[in-house]
DNA sequence: AGGTACTGTGGGAGCGCTCCCACAAGTGAT
DNA sequence: ATCACTTGTGGGAGCGCTCCCACAGTACCT
């Protein structure tokens, strides 16, 4: 209660003023050394250096936020519950490669999952109170409003897999029509010649792109692209399962089988050894994300690796050039950005 | 839905005058309403309402924290290195409670990892710049210097796992010494008479407990306390494992082995396996932590639990009430708590 | 000599809050 | 009527920074 007055003067933090008034200069001239400014000369800068260093000055951050508008923090969003987060690689490579673009800033990560209705709330709270500089943005769902309450927030965003071929925000991806023409391509010189299909939900854009991938790959081999061939499932191993089935039916002849991911791949193989086909005797299997999955399975899982910690790494550097762009000293306006990693063929037994 | 209508000064957010003069009151009383004093008319307080609501007012945060002294957030400081993060149920069994705790708080949790060096010297920046209101920190070592920074910062702690039987920070703590007697107790109970203890890393004051409790639980039973029938652990696999075979050669007629963790459980259960010993025919074995090693150990492994996701929660209710403590308000001095919470024998095949 | 450019520097004016003092108005006791 | 409270309210005085304008000093032109 008795906390009037001046607050221990001589036992709180110093100040920029304290600083200055040692070092024997005024509080701008600390402030640009303290922000790297050139603009001041090397004799001044050593002093005040010294005064930081005998007073033990650490910049207050609370204050710099209210006089420069900006929070020196960035959020990576999560919109899935925790458990996912802990479960799949894919967060923690994504989560490594973010931090490792941060380590040499000055920038602070809040990881902010917004799986429940609950959390989405607090999440709108706190980007409409900008509290974070900007926002990187991971498996987002195509109908998700978020990107869209970044942008009119005007935050900074970068998202991980773009929504549609003309995205808004600044996006980074893997090679999604890429990495499927290499699956398929690695089928193909392996003397494979009825390929086929299953892809993920088409409503994912990624997922679209490995279907381009793999009939531009078939075409350009020569080989005639035959829909017959092309089964759609969801990502998930029971429609990998289905999807592998209807295509025996049509299509008793196929000798091999991309699969839009390793899961899918998991179900149709278990269709595969159902219906007596041998992996990769009879039919060679191709999965996507060279997740634990396909290194686990029997025969070991052929499949397209995604840079994620890369991803995760360029997700930053892109965000943090947009923030830069952002601050008042910063003139030039930063263009819309779509960055596309290669993606990597592991091959395993399975093709 | 009047939020874009009031858009006012080039594109900026409604600050608290502007609210007041809506509100026809002063920026005193709105603050007053925003923060929950009880000292407003109903009248007023509805109008105030109705104006941050037509305006769509979020406070600024960095103005609050710069008047008031705090940040509304706290940290969780992981001492380990990432991996050991996503690797290990603990963390995320912690988050958990941790999230439950914070669910119905305006309290941000931030998430530091500071396995690296370079990451602690960060750690140590960010918390010099008390950027954080408290800090919960979970396993760390009896030498790590953390704990007395965050003493001299006067920066409300509370840590799981006290270092020692006086700990000067507040923390939590599941009961190692019950925990180890209910697992001495129902290998008694299971009529085993030469029964064994591997310890954990003996400077760690948890593992100190179990002993405790392993030496206690027999002395009641009646049993006499055998030393030779104690073998340092480190926690580590191959720590169980060669300790196991220092107890076989030591003790050849022990019948019941109590593991300070499920880890060196592990480890001991290959060393019996090579000692042509049966699980639990010949030998029982009881492990801690309930971890997914002890269910999937073969035979499953009994184990003792450890409520985590409570402890995470228990600790955020301690720590959030010494931050409020701290805030001009508060009068009352808490008192040093240290809080101890039950564990649960999980019974499984091995004993 | 004056003009025009820099470079380096000091310090005023806020940023949007919280805290607290002052004070009006109401209440009830003398 | 006065006094002594209480309740509700307005607004001044900061919190510790950044931004930017003013201006001294120096340099190099015309």
């Amino acid at each position: 209660m008795a906390s009037h007055g001046v607050r221990g003067r001589s036992g709180g933090r110093p100040t920029l003023e304290e600083v200055a008034a040692r070092a024997g200069v005024g509080r701008g001239t600390v402030s640009r050394v303290i922000n790297g400014s050139p603009r001041v000369s090397e004799a001044t800068r050593a002093a005040v250096e010294a005064a930081v260093a005998e007073l033990g000055y650490v910049p207050n951050t609370a204050a710099r936020a209210l006089a420069a508008n900006r929070t020196d923090a960035i959020a990576l969003v999560v919109p899935e519950p925790e458990t996912r987060f802990f479960t799949e690689p894919y967060f923690s490579d994504m989560l490594r490669g973010v931090g490792a673009a941060l380590s040499d800033t000055e920038m602070q990560l809040l990881l902010i999952f917004a799986g429940s209705d609950r959390e989405r709330q607090r999440l709108a709270q706190y980007l409409a109170a900008h509290r974070v500089d900007g926002v990187l943005l991971v498996s987002v769902h195509a109908d998700d409003p978020l990107p869209d309450m970044l942008s009119q927030l005007e935050i900074p965003a970068v998202i991980s897999g773009p929504r549609s071929a003309d995205e808004t925000l600044t996006s980074v991806d893997s090679d999604n029509y890429g990495g499927a023409r290499q699956a398929v391509e690695h089928l193909i010189s392996r003397g494979r010649r009825t390929i086929a299909h299953i892809t993920g939900r088409l409503d994912v854009y990624g997922a679209e792109r490995r279907v381009d991938g793999y009939r531009d790959a078939l075409r350009e081999a020569g080989h005639p692209v035959d829909e017959l061939l092309i089964e759609p499932g969801d990502f998930s191993e029971d429609g990998g399962r289905r999807a592998m089935e209807a295509l025996l039916e049509r299509r008793p002849d196929l000798d091999a089988v991309f699969a839009a991911s390793d899961v899918t791949a998991a179900g149709a193989r278990q269709a595969l050894r159902e219906a007596g086909r041998r992996i990769p005797d009879d039919v060679a299997l191709v999965g996507y994300d060279d997740s634990a999955i396909a290194r686990h399975m029997e025969p070991p899982l052929t499949s397209v690796r995604q840079p994620i910690e890369e991803m995760g790494r360029a997700m930053t550097d892109l965000l943090l050039a947009e923030v830069a762009d952002r601050r008042p000293s910063a003139t030039r306006e930063l263009e819309r950005r779509q960055m596309v990693l290669a993606t990597e063929l592991v091959e395993r037994a399975s093709s």
